[in-house]
DNA sequence: GTTAAATCTTAACCTACATCAACTTCTCCA
DNA sequence: TGGAGAAGTTGATGTAGGTTAAGATTTAAC
């Protein structure tokens, strides 16, 4: 029998949205989870890194990010607090990755290691589901993007993040939001003022 | 007992990358797919409809795409034969999609419904095994091309294009390379032609 | 096999967004 | 709590790629 503090009821509330576990299966899992805290601007992977993790946050936020030839940094992806995070790329292919996942602000995960996410798949195979309906999730989410970069103009793509993420306004530098919508600080702080 | 012809060992083989089937699981599987022919310029799916299948061409190449406000159409992937196709925010959702899915030649497909889908992931796990797979692979590549469109210039894009899908570069018309890469059919010229 | 339609190319001009630079305002931690 | 560095702003100028239009070439359907 184990206590359920904080952390975990919110990372079995993430996946009872999905599937039902049984109290066994709860220990199991939770059983897998290594807490961890990220102060901010720490890094939990950097890009040359093989991802052993998938990280679940607790507290805080993430964000990853690319840098290209010309040092210039690229959000690929931010997790605040209920989201997962990891290098995807990296992590099912365990060669060295692309991405840096660096905190915001002070932040706390819970990691499953890749191993223990297998096992799980073998031994509570209703996880396999869960994370085939959490990734068809992420996979429509990149299309849309995908879609929007190459329909829509930078204002539309900022007010499209506006309605999607509307508290994420608030908290994250604009200069973030503007690497993600794929525009420079200096755009992007052109466009605000345009309202 | 039944005869498996070629379109069967084609899609047999494409899941034996990852899983492995008994002959009866094969049987059950195969039971469920719909042969479809597609004549070109027509459509297996417009925006507006719900998906209710996946797509796994035999023969052949589809190409799924929006259009814009502008009229302007945007290719989000293409298939040719041995892949995949859906418009996968409907096929999960059930809401009406935003995809058109065409044939750019005379396309053979099997279809798997999503109901059929569901039984196969309870009647045969390792379908969802399979499933969750080809989903992360297609999630890699959709953040792997996001970060070309923000990172890259139109024309290392178009280069990795030629690198990452060699024989399509042939049997595609250049426009609608072009559209997937994220620039007009007039620069796509202009870009070839610098070379 | 012909022909109409689709695709591709080239050129002149245009615009959304980038770059550079100088300044102002935050923010965080010593 | 003050000050140094980070973040945000604003203006002048540059450019990758878009638009329009017209002609050349390919393709496919009858």
């Amino acid at each position: 029998m184990r206590f359920l503090h904080m952390p975990h009821t919110l990372i079995l509330n993430n996946i009872a949205k999905h599937i039902h576990l049984t109290p066994d299966e709860q220990a199991v899992f939770t059983a897998m989870l290594q807490p961890r805290t990220i102060k901010r601007k720490q890094f939990l992977l950097t890009d040359g890194d093989i991802c052993k993790h998938s990280a679940f946050v607790t507290q805080g936020c993430l964000r990853g990010y690319t840098v290209d030839k010309n040092a210039i940094e690229h959000v690929l992806s931010f997790a605040p607090v209920d989201w997962w995070m990891a290098d995807m790329y990296s992590l099912i292919s365990q060669k060295p990755g692309i991405l840096n996942i660096e905190a915001l602000e002070e932040t706390q995960v819970l990691l499953l290691s890749k191993h223990n996410q297998e096992t799980l798949y073998k031994q509570v195979p209703k996880f396999e589901h869960f994370f085939r309906v959490l990734i068809e999730n992420s996979l429509v989410a990149s299309q849309q993007r995908l879609i929007d970069g190459l329909s829509l103009t930078a204002e539309d793509r900022y007010n499209n993040f506006c309605k999607r993420y509307p508290t994420l306004i608030n908290t994250l530098p604009h200069k973030q939001i503007a690497s993600y919508i794929g525009v420079t600080p200096e755009f992007f702080s052109r466009m605000r003022s345009r309202k």
